[in-house]
DNA sequence: TCGTCACATGTTTACGTAAACATATGGCGC
DNA sequence: GCGCCATATGTTTACGTAAACATGTGACGA
């Protein structure tokens, strides 16, 4: 800046005010700096900067996984929403465990970020505490089914699994299969299930097993778990998966084996995958507002904290479009 | 650290030894610090850090989309190759455009990146001046068919498209159309689609069409370009598509419509995408180590920059592999 | 005419850390 | 017994920036 500020004719000051965009500045000045700068090709120290005003311009994103479609499509979200004030996503990945999740919120804090991001709103007390130590404005995504720490993106898991199963109810069936993965370590997922479950035996139908593979989501174990399914003695009505990807297996299973969806078998799957339009048969799920979720809370978070009275913790419900397949 | 040092009863810089493990420390002294920053909950401040040694442990990573899984599997591969020294990437999307390559490599450097990953080979003047200018060490990605700024991680992409290619004329197929994406700004895609041109020329085929939508690629724009080729009058015996993505969205097509494959038409796609092999028909395909490429990627950046002998400009080819479907 | 105030720039200082440069202790070889 | 060197700690300073606090214009209303 002092090498700017020489070949300009101004004090470092001004040319720390012409960079940032702060206070009073004559339009010529402006000029001669912005020419020195790129004369000398100076890039400013956001390092310094930061340290300086106390302040980062990284946003934290902490997410289970990338390999769920459902979290890159959150994280492009936010990355969009940030990209306009020249924040910076910087992130890490939990892989669903909440020591890891600790961790990376303890690490992630080093960077002093203007915010931070969460999935869910289930967090060890170590974690809650050191966010509150910090004073780092939070959003949390996905879930609104809990207390938030400031304010929470999403929809209602639970809420989500019941609209489903009253769903495949009304289309005359009684007798489920759930199917999940991750060893029942997605948090939302079990949300689904708990609402699936009520709505299913308010009803008087049974959930006949609950499937939890230890394996990641995926279409390939899908068709795995669905194969496992349909081969044992005792058929359900229908399977209630705890994602499209699996769902999408599913069908691919029955595909392949000439099964008939929904008449040997139906199916639900949840988050409204794009893929799910070009499959031969169109499944029924949840639409999510995954990108939105992800949207929203990086504008919260790019605002000027100018915004007090939104201190209060607050849900913010996005909420989810149930999409009527021929697969139920 | 002054607080901390105070309650241990040592010097501030005793606590920066402690806290960053260089330099002696007697193991008294070091558990002493330790307790005292967990009682004040300390946590080290990343920016001074970065701003005193001239470098942040952050890795600045700039890549086309996360809408593609490509690039959601190397950015899972950089990213647990960083995460075992605390490292953290920092990200942004181009979309594709080198104007936007530029503008985020600029912002990134900013933070004074311990290094820098970009996708592909092919940069604008401005981008490689302003890495040159930086000192940043850089890992390119992806493609390793041109000339790196200094290693590429990657696969020739050209081969790949040569070794389809012959694998389809091998198997009978002389007329093919060619499906792309994104309005050709992937220049991967573009050097697949030069491989695969010259050897179907060379054994006296002909590419009958080139068809590039304009829509990022996709399962559902793949089935909508599909039927829009199989619709014509005058039916290749075959299409190449630029990646899975839209040769899935092209079985999807064939198996809703009855289209036989490959009887009717022939097909081949690019990645070996996991989901593929839940698909009722196995693609044929180039398999490629998308991680693996992520990981060594982060790999080299981590490694403290003792490595002077590698400053040379590298290309590291981590292959690809033919994988042999039933839709030839 | 003079005070006021929006505009424009400059000077000094602090942000939290680690590099560079001391200093002190004690074990070990000769 | 003495010098040397590995070990262990302390003091001073600089990293690049922006906040805080000046200072200096000139237009405009009373």
């Amino acid at each position: 800046m002092d090498d700017v500020a020489d070949r300009a004719g101004v004090s470092q000051m001004t040319v720390s005010r012409v960079m940032s965009g702060k206070g009073y500045i004559s339009s010529k000045v402006r000029d001669q700096v912005h020419a020195a700068a790129a004369e000398i090709g100076y890039v400013q120290n956001r390092l310094a900067r930061g340290l300086r005003s106390e302040q980062s311009s990284l946003i934290a994103v902490v997410l289970p996984t990338l390999g769920n479609t459902v979290f890159t499509e959150v994280l492009r979200g936010i990355t969009d929403a940030l990209s306009a004030q020249s924040l910076r996503p910087v992130f890490g990945l939990t892989e669903y465990s909440e020591d890891r999740e600790y961790e990376l919120v303890r690490d992630l804090l080093s960077w002093r970020p203007a915010g931070i991001v969460l999935a869910g709103l289930e967090h060890s007390d170590q974690t809650r505490r050191a966010i509150d130590a910090s004073g780092v404005r939070v959003a949390e995504v996905m879930d609104i089914d809990g207390e938030p720490i400031s304010t929470a993106f999403g929809l209602s898991q639970k809420a989500a699994g019941q609209v489903t199963a009253q769903h495949m109810l009304d289309k005359g069936h009684r007798r489920f299969v759930y199917a999940g993965s991750q060893s029942g370590a997605d948090l939302r997922a079990g949300k689904r299930l708990e609402g699936f479950r009520q709505t299913v035996r308010e009803a008087g139908g049974t959930i006949v097993s609950e499937i939890i593979s230890s394996q990641p989501s995926s279409m390939v174990e899908g068709r795995r778990i669905t194969a496992e399914i349909l081969s044992g003695g005792d058929r359900p009505d229908a399977i209630y998966y705890s994602n499209d990807d699996l769902a999408a297996g599913g069908i691919m299973h029955c595909l392949a084996e000439g099964v008939r969806i929904p008449g040997d078998i139906a199916m639900a799957g949840f988050n409204g995958l794009p893929y799910l339009d070009a499959l031969p048969i169109q499944l029924t799920t949840i639409q999510t507002p995954r990108y939105d979720i992800g949207f929203q809370a990086g504008k919260l978070l790019a605002m000027q904290g100018e915004d007090r009275s939104s201190t209060a913790s607050q849900l913010v419900d996005l909420g989810f479009e149930l999409s009527v397949g021929r697969t139920c």
